[in-house]
DNA sequence: TCGGTTATCGAACGACGTTCCATACGCTAG
DNA sequence: CTAGCGTATGGAACGTCGTTCGATAACCGA
């Protein structure tokens, strides 16, 4: 859901940046050729990894869904490595127009907090997009955008310059990692099966049991909680305690 | 260093595991064939990862080195999904060995935190380590190792198996988001030369205070911070973050 | 010595990212 | 209307990758 394509513009590379017609429902008549445009070739991309993640991103089935060659997406990008630089982008766009609201009368903390929330909300289902910024994190027009707003948000707060940059960085890498972890979880079948979704749970639970326990205690104590747990709700857990640290340091209560 | 082969058993699918002969110097005479093993095809792969990413390793390449054939590395490996596995094994492996030590008698949370340093310096100069990690966590025996070696100082802490589990996720997960922050950061020519360190840095000072003060306060003010911090540091940083939430949560206290 | 298991080798296949060039489209000058 | 040019499209072709396969060498107990 969402897939409007916000801010588009931002050009990068002076190159291409152009193609911008696309025309609506100019398919009439004799046209022998079909026309793309950056932000088809962008969504449709986004489409691609959001089904089938990073590998079903292929310049052959990207062409095949705009119905074109391959050869097209060359003119609007110069390698699959700037089209996925562009599809995470594209995505973040939507987070920083989300949260534009956050961080004018609240609590610092709990602006922070909303951010991450937003930001990890995207990630959430696109384990590519996790996987992105591990390797290519601040380089993007929105991901320095939402970078910024973070720290300004510890601009509101009693710290040292030092202490609001490792701060935001903290929470950057936490979601990120969090975004990692997850996404590749359920193995290949429950995707799309709901009734299996149990059954997987419980296997996995049963195989954290079938350790050693005394090679394993921690597993086993925790094997209920992990059969259990809700995604999104340990990701807030991890993020309070993190947030609760930069309450600590900012000498603020509670 | 520290090549050995800890915990080569767990035993995965049912195939291979066995090759296990190797024999040292005997590459005398009439030997048309060469012969490999699972240590050394583990080994060499992750010398070629660490040598050239992710990318760098190479099934070709990696039989190269092996002086062998490509189809030999099949009878070891299944696919290069489980060369990774065994590779980021290998190094967790060390990872494991390393801290097995810490938790008798220091404070829980201290231990923790040394735990989770220790795995960041084993990933610190792999960045392909932390991109694995953040799409397969936790299926393989030294992964769960280490995992469960955190989980058992937070079993000393005063908290639900909730809040024990929660904590060492979040601790993980922020590992392996700073793992894979950094990495890629030097884009390509500071990897070898020492002298463009400085002019890098600048560079990157430069562009960021190139950016509109308006759009982007937050990067202006931490500027320098950006140009001037260490990686290692920034991390411990927000580990402490982390683990002052942590510590709070059990009421202990500072 | 011999048969069967264990292990190595390299050709071959299909899919991928990327390059290249021929060609069609849309516009403006004449 | 048409000639021409810059913009944009299409798909064949190249080299490399992961993976498969069958031939064959090495090893080993009988």
């Amino acid at each position: 859901m969402s897939e409007d394509e916000v801010a588009d513009g931002a050009a990068r590379s002076g190159s291409a940046e152009t193609g911008r017609r696309r025309g609506g429902a100019r398919a009439a008549s004799g046209r022998r050729r079909s026309s793309h445009s950056m932000a088809a070739v962008v969504a449709e991309a986004v489409a691609l990894l959001d089904e089938a993640g990073e590998p079903g991103l292929t310049f052959r089935a990207l062409a095949a869904r705009l119905g074109g060659g391959v050869g097209s997406i060359y003119w609007y990008v110069s390698s699959k490595e700037e089209l996925l630089e562009r599809a995470a982008d594209h995505v973040l766009a939507d987070v920083v127009a989300q949260t534009a609201h956050v961080g004018a009368t609240e609590d610092p903390v709990a602006a922070l907090r909303e951010l991450a929330i937003a930001f990890y909300a995207a990630t959430v289902h696109r384990p590519w997009l996790g996987a992105y910024f591990l390797q290519d994190t601040g380089t993007q027009p929105n991901g320095l955008t939402l970078y910024d707003r973070m720290g300004q948000q510890l601009m509101r707060l009693d710290l040292t310059p030092r202490q609001r940059f490792d701060g935001v960085a903290a929470v950057m890498a936490y979601v990120v990692g969090v975004a990692a972890d997850r996404g590749q979880d359920p193995p290949p079948e429950v995707r799309d099966g709901r009734v299996e979704r149990d059954a997987y749970v419980a296997t996995f639970r049963a195989g954290l049991l079938a350790l050693d326990e005394g090679d394993f205690p921690f597993l086993h104590h925790v094997a209920e909680e992990f059969a259990a747990h809700d995604d999104a709700e340990q990701f807030r857990a991890g993020l309070d305690l993190l947030l609760a640290g930069i309450r600590l340091q900012a000498g603020l209560p509670s």
